[in-house]
DNA sequence: AAGTAGATGTTCT
DNA sequence: GAACATCTACTTA
């Protein structure tokens, strides 16, 4: 499937279907750097931890532009948290990123993040942002447009996807909208 | 290993 | 003012 089939199913389908999926950023030498989603939330207007769940706003608006648009919002005064954008144009569904392993472009990477550990590199949300050069300037991008780019797994891979609470929400904490790659 | 505090800006009450 | 889809450094055990 593509991932754009994936997304268009919705936010909680394609947070669950996305993990194994590659994201990379493209720099503007051309080089690719990003890997394999581990690590995904997903969020929808009827859900009250969601930022779409009281209507469109300026910060937001980015959120109701339709499956395969990235989402791009600052959290706690300092980091940024990307999205990618799920369902159809003013449905208001998402799913953040929150986690993935590097397999391109890490030196990169490891600069951005400050020489981080590699297995501190890109497990949050505002890591990844930070890693793959992530800031508000893409916020309402395609990926289409060339920045983002998605590839399915690795077909060698066994995927084992588990389903949790979410992290850092105090609303809504019941769903079981976190997923994560439980690797074997 | 686990818990706490502090940084810091936007949004909402 | 308070809360917030967070991260890091520092404490205590």
């Amino acid at each position: 499937m593509e991932y754009m089939d994936i997304l268009r199913q919705g936010s909680v389908y394609a947070a669950e279907h996305l993990i194994g999926w590659r994201l990379y950023v493209r720099e503007v030498d051309g080089s690719l750097t990003g890997g394999v989603i581990t690590e995904t939330e997903a969020y929808t207007p009827e859900d009250k931890a969601s930022h779409t769940h009281k209507g469109e706003t300026l910060r937001n608006s980015a959120m109701f532009l339709g499956a395969g648009h990235v989402y791009v919002y600052f959290s706690y005064g300092m980091h940024w948290c990307m999205n990618l954008v799920a369902g159809s144009a003013g449905s208001g569904q998402g799913l953040l990123i929150r986690g993935i392993v590097p397999d391109k472009g890490i030196e990169k990477m490891r600069q951005r993040r400050n020489y981080q550990v590699d297995k501190l590199l890109t497990n949050g949300p505002g890591k990844v942002c930070q890693a793959l050069g992530v800031t508000g300037t893409d916020n309402g991008a395609l990926p289409a447009e060339g920045r983002f780019i998605l590839l399915p797994p690795d077909g060698s891979l066994r995927l084992a996807v588990t389903a949790t609470p979410r992290v850092g929400i105090s609303r809504d904490t019941h769903r079981l909208w976190r997923f994560v790659l439980a690797t074997e």
